[in-house]
DNA sequence: GTTGGCACTCTTTTCCTTTAAGTGCTAAAA
DNA sequence: TTTTAGCACTTAAAGGAAAAGAGTGCCAAC
């Protein structure tokens, strides 16, 4: 026994479902008259005083009907909620801008976060943490007075920056170089590049200061772990940022990278879903939820939805699991 | 004869001034204790009655003050308003960014709109038309199974994308491309590099297919007019959007890189300042100043800020100048 | 255990009054 | 002719009481 009945559950399901999609109190009556009809309003009240008294339901002032506690939440998320499965055109969006995205060479991690937010209709945020990559392909691009310092990882993220080229350099000597840091460092894991540093100096025969700064841009790809954003102005748009100040709670907490980047930095198992909903570095109206993506034992980043406390869990966790999915196999496939 | 004033003029200002600061309507005793001591509140209200029979003051109900009309902000912005120069920080920081961000390879589009967006805390928006840039190089990149089409033009807009590579294809085909490419299309304006297509596909001697694939990877990027946003939720904060109905309105426009671009695409003559104010594709309550920089009769892009009627026109055009000038003489040294 | 009924509580709405701000006008002063 | 002081007038904003409305809690009956 669960100290909470069948009926309970059900009413309590009924109230969270319904405050979500109308940010309203629910009332006794409310509930027996769209979803309960077989029982009376009083006995829906006599449920529905237990379940506050349980800690799950909130009342403001005796006449305005309750709200679910950050408890019922979870209960929600963990037993009483519905997933769904996208729909075949959602999957298909997403495959698609999958697809079209990493032809296209755009991040794969911004590709993720902008198809979650689009999907779930929420401010979406994500962790992109180059330790786990692996380099694929490294070298330098030809380009006048300078040179284009590319790395492709295996996830297809791609970064680059101008190298200044010494005067009168010949065009071999960049190919040259880029033959080396393909050879020194291609297939190496990012977090492990900078160990190659003597190797690759040691193979480095002219240019030397060139090569130096070479590998110091390298190396900064290394470490730098970028926060990503999408659909950042979807939750204003939500009924409870109506007031100008929890706008700026929310604006404050999502503009910056280091908190945002804090509560992302996580876990690391499978498909893994957390929510935190307040406290602990999340302001007391807004809410997270975070997913850690992996295929084939290695990080895919994380990503998460940040909203306020009414939030539509059930379609939130939905999309994270499904995205997550489909992730999986296109980097499978790839 | 202007048929104004200079008094007139100057209490006009005054009134724009104090307007744009406090966001209240503005009465003829806060004009006389603040700015003109030397005059009763009574000769400043017939003042301020004959400017609203002219046309420039909006009175909302006889006891609430005025504030400026759209014609009181043009007049304002043409003959009015002190500019200001940036502050030797300001310089450094614009510099700076431009510095940093370049060797970055970031798109210098993009940076000029964040320092703007920056500097004038409002959202900036900007339309990077690639038709009058030059072609600097252009190549491929290998990349295992693919290759990375990279062009680099001299506003160093960098744009890439994957192209399949057939199996068995040696690598030195690559670079065989690369210098077709390079030097079929080097040097050319964006606009131009279509003209050169037979040529380059009479060049290509193997792997017509993948060339194919190539070219039209590379035609779609010299049309692919790109709108970029920045500081988005600055709007929101300020007096004009408390109420969530105007900021639909505004969020709706600066989301639509449509409407944005359309805005922006227009005129090019040396830094040129247009301001819109409502009207024509313009939501009632906001307002667009819009600058076109070119340097040695080159578009530079054009770039605008997006707000509240109630603008700080001073500011934002200040930056908008100062801005374009460094802008200038960074490309011209670049 | 469930239900109908009803009193009770608290918010929301409405309407009215008061207050405050600012103008318009006029007659006098400069 | 322009400026000023003074005062009546207008209107929004602020305050407050009363009425309405929504929901609950509880009790007695089923």
């Amino acid at each position: 026994m669960d100290g909470i009945s069948e009926r309970k559950k059900n009413i309590l399901r009924i109230v969270v479902d319904e405050y979500i999609q109308s940010a309203l109190p629910v009332s006794s009556k409310a509930i027996t008259q769209k979803h309960l009809k077989d029982v009376s309003s009083a006995t829906v009240r006599s449920e529905l005083s237990a379940l506050e008294e349980m800690g799950y339901l909130i009342q403001f002032h005796t006449s305005g009907g309750r709200i679910p506690s950050p408890e019922a939440y979870k209960l929600y998320i963990d037993e009483l909620m519905e997933r769904s499965a996208l729909t075949p055109e959602q999957v298909r969006y997403v495959k698609d801008t999958f697809d079209t995205r990493v032809s296209r060479a755009e991040s794969i991690v911004k590709s993720v976060a902008d198809v979650i937010s689009e999907l779930t209709d929420y401010t979406s945020v994500a962790l992109s943490d180059p330790s786990a990559e692996k380099v694929k392909n490294v070298g330098l691009f030809p380009c006048g007075k300078t040179a284009l310092l590319l790395l492709v990882t295996d996830l297809r993220i791609l970064k680059d920056s101008f190298i200044p080229l010494p005067e009168g350099m010949p065009e071999e000597e960049l190919a040259r170089i880029s033959t080396i840091l393909q050879s020194v460092f291609g297939g190496r894991r990012m977090d492990r590049v900078r160990e190659a540093e003597a190797e690759a100096m040691q193979a480095f025969t002219a240019y030397k200061e060139t090569c130096r700064e070479v590998l110091d841009a390298l190396f900064a790809y290394t470490s730098r772990k970028d926060v990503v954003l999408s659909g950042g102005n979807k939750s204003i748009r939500r009924a409870e940022y109506r007031d100008v100040e929890k706008v700026e709670e929310f604006l404050s907490l999502v503009e910056s990278k280091e908190r945002i980047g804090e509560l992302l930095a996580q876990e690391e198992s499978e498909i893994q879903i957390r929510v935190q909903i307040g406290g602990e570095g999340v302001p007391s109206d807004c809410s997270v939820v975070t997913a850690s993506y992996s295929a084939g034992g290695r990080q895919l980043g994380t990503y998460g939805v940040v909203g306020p406390v009414r939030m539509d869990y059930a379609k939130v966790v939905s999309v994270l699991e499904s995205v997550g999915e489909i992730l999986e196999k296109v980097i499978k496939n790839g």
